[in-house]
Formats: C-alpha cells, structure tokens, sequence
DNA sequence: CGGCATGTGAGAACTGTTGTCGACTGTGCG
DNA sequence: CGCACAGTCGACAACAGTTCTCACATGCCG
C-alpha cells in the first residue's frame, strides 16, 4: 500500500514548479534551501517511485548522473540547450517509423529507443557572448 | 608526445577481437584472466585515449556504466539485443535530417544526437526460451 | 485511539571512475 | 649504443552518485 507523506508530497512539487531537468541531488539541495526537511535517501526513493509511475522521465548526463523531468505522458525526444538547459519536448512519427523499420530489416523484435538532440538555443546563440554567468555548469 | 606501450596496444587488440560492447572493468578481467598484466587505471587511460581517437565509440549502461566498442568512423547508430548483445550499426539519412529539422524549427543550432535501438534479435527470440545460460546478465 | 505495515533518514557501503605519486620505460639525441 | 627525461604505469586513495541498513517515526485502517 503507497502512502502519502510530507516528503512525497514535496518532491513531487518541486517537479511542478521546474523548468527542464533536475538530478536528485539538485532536487534534495533545492529542498532543503527551501526549508523543507528531507533526507537525501528518501529523495531518490520518491523520484524512482515517480519513474515507475510514469509520471518523470530520466534520461542520463554525459557524465553519467540520472536527471528528471515532469513530462507528458506521450511517447517523446528531448531537444535540450547545453548552454542554458532550456528543454523542448519534441515527437513526429518520422523517427519512431525508421527506428521500427530499421531494427526489423534486421529481425528484432520488442523494439524501443532512446533519443536526445542537444544544440544551442535561440538565446543562447544570438548576442554576442550572452552572459554566460548564470549558465550552468555541464551539458544538460 | 605519445608513447608505444604493451599496455596500449593489449587493450587495443581487446576491441580488435571483441563482438560489441565492453566496459573498461570487463576489459580489465578480461586481459588479466588471460595472462596480461595490466592496471584497471591503465585500462581507463587507454580507453579514454581511443575514444578520444575516434576508434571507440562509447554510451552509456541503464546503469551508468560506460562501454566501449571499436566502431567505423562515419556518423552512424546502434542496434543492441538487450538478451545476447549482438549488436548492429545502422545509419540513415532519414533520421539525421529529421533531428536537424527538428532542432533548427526550434531556433536550434550545433546541432548534435544521441540515439540508440534496443530489441531482442531474431536468433534470441526464436527458439522457445533460447538457453539463457550464457545471456549477458543487464540491457545492452 | 491503537496496531502495525510502510516510510524515513543518518550514516555506512558500494560502484564506477578519476587523481596521486613514486617507480619505470619508450624515444630521440649525442 | 647509452643517457636523459617526458610520457606512462599501477597500487592505492579519493570521489561522485547511488543504494542499503536499521532504529525510529508516522500514515492509515479498523
Ligand atoms: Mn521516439
Ligand atoms: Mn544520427
Ligand atoms: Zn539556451
Ligand atoms: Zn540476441
């Protein structure tokens, strides 16, 4: 039986007031900078739970840290800027045709894929240097 | 200046004589059991060095492990059985330009991709339950 | 209200990877 | 050849992210 406590309630809302990704790490700290107190154990506990309910997508950093996202239910790619992390959610039956096609030309079956674009944003590419102050750190 | 070494040119001739991908940990095990001595540091060094090269190409474990697999060097995709690990390179112009298109109706340039294709290959899932005795233990 | 299954969190433990540093060794030069 | 020395090695420590442990707390059902 899945309960509902104080802390699953707040990690949960963290994710409704976010923009782009988070790791759990980043979700514990912003918590906690918050004043919400909350261990760092029950905090990957919570968003593995909302991973198993489909309710946050995880896809995996270059340096291998997980990160989350609220997202919509719907089969989707991320197009994500590495300079500000900005994240567009985008589909089109182009890519998953080709991806079926292609693994059945050579006989698998069960077929599933992952699929992340990462560029510059419009925003990001368009003044001359923009402030590269508030950017963060690696890419997203 | 970089240096002719035993170490190097072992792990290299691993990848020469492997079937898709290896970690760098398994690469290790694998040239210590055969008679190679050789450090788990060295073996790290020498991977990241030919990846580096363009001779290796490397993603990411659901688990965050990286591996390693000798690849062509043009532009190009895996298909992974997640039972045996055989493992496909596919490429198609398809699906390049529709990443591009994508991104750049979004205001996106330098543009890059990550995608991967995982199912079960024709020769895992014909048989009624293939000996799963000598199945690779996680996805790949 | 109990009662107790479920959840929490501080800390230990684990995993994959990178850094440190004294010892070693290809390589170019005399 | 042999010497010098920058590049390399590897045992080990250190890290980062994640999971486990277990004593304690607390939702939830009756
Ligand atoms: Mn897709
Ligand atoms: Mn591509
Ligand atoms: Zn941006
Ligand atoms: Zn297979």
């Amino acid at each position: 039986m899945i309960r509902n406590t104080r802390q699953r309630t707040a990690v949960n809302a963290v994710f409704e007031e976010l923009e782009g990704f988070a790791s759990a790490q980043e979700v514990h700290a912003r918590m906690r900078a918050g004043g919400d107190s909350i261990g760092l154990s029950t905090v990957y506990r919570a968003v593995q739970a909302l991973v198993d309910d489909g309710e946050l997508d995880s896809i995996r950093t270059d340096s291998g840290e997980a990160i989350y996202r609220r997202c919509s239910t719907r089969h989707h790619h991320h197009l994500v800027c590495r300079v500000c992390g900005r994240t567009e959610e985008v589909e089109g039956p182009t890519v998953e045709r080709w991806a079926d096609r292609v693994a059945g030309e050579h006989g698998f079956v069960d077929v599933k894929h992952t699929l992340e674009i990462f560029g510059t944003c419009a925003a990001c590419h368009a003044p001359a240097e923009p402030s590269p102050v508030d950017a963060p750190a690696d890419q997203r």
